[in-house]
DNA sequence: CGGGATCCTACGGGATACTG
DNA sequence: CAGTATCCCGTAGGATCCCG
């Protein structure tokens, strides 16, 4: 990975969008399941655990439109609909392990860090 | 980069948190523009552009809780406060440009999709 | 089974005014 | 200069009900 000196304020901007756009309460964990293969909606529910299907279908839409998933329908009866990490949903999921990884290595200096700071602003 | 398989649950959890932490409208804005040297609250804010200063305050009180920004008060008249990336600041800086430079690369990809997905959803 | 339509609440975030 | 305090609004997101 070739870093670029210090970001300038136009790719600050992208990282934020970005970041913004995956940063909500549910897409990475949804990104995360599909990363495994294809899940229908209430395997994808219950494997994601705790969200309801309202929002699970906002995040699969937003995901869908934003070219990160696929959304095959089989018509059924009943329904069947499955969805599936696109080539795009595979490489977001590069840089989105990393900084998983960075998260998971420094969760205890985080932590550590909001202790101290609350103790002595208490 | 050492990329573990697929990321377990716990780890999409840990990834989340730290997504939705940096993932707000300005904190990736602020440790972007901090990347290059410590700034005082106004340069900070001239900086950045475009951010109220309560968010900046928000968002800078928020960083040093969690140690990626030091606070320094220079007791003067008038009063002067710099803000500097921690060590764990700039570490945290590496993974996120990765993204950013991800989402440099691929912002027409995307831009693409969603442009396809909102014509044939009209 | 896989949603769509509604209603409701919490909170992120902007604008403005005041202070040591 | 570097904040704090208020007020206000839009939206994220949960709960519930209904439908093909």
């Amino acid at each position: 990975m070739l870093l670029r000196n210090p970001l300038n304020t136009e790719d600050c901007r992208a990282v934020s969008e970005i970041l913004q756009r995956v940063g909500d309460k549910w897409t990475v964990l949804v990104v995360g399941k599909l990363g495994q293969g294809p899940l229908r909606f209430n395997e994808l529910r219950a494997a994601v655990g705790g969200i309801s299907q309202k929002m699970l279908t906002t995040t699969l839409r937003g995901l869908e439109r934003d070219g990160f998933v696929t959304r095959t329908v089989f018509p059924t009866i009943p329904p069947r609909v499955d969805y599936e990490l696109t080539e795009l949903g595979h490489e977001l999921l590069i840089p989105v392990s990393a900084l998983g990884e960075w998260a998971r290595v420094n969760t205890t200096r985080v932590r550590a860090a909001r202790e101290k700071f609350d103790a002595t602003h208490a």
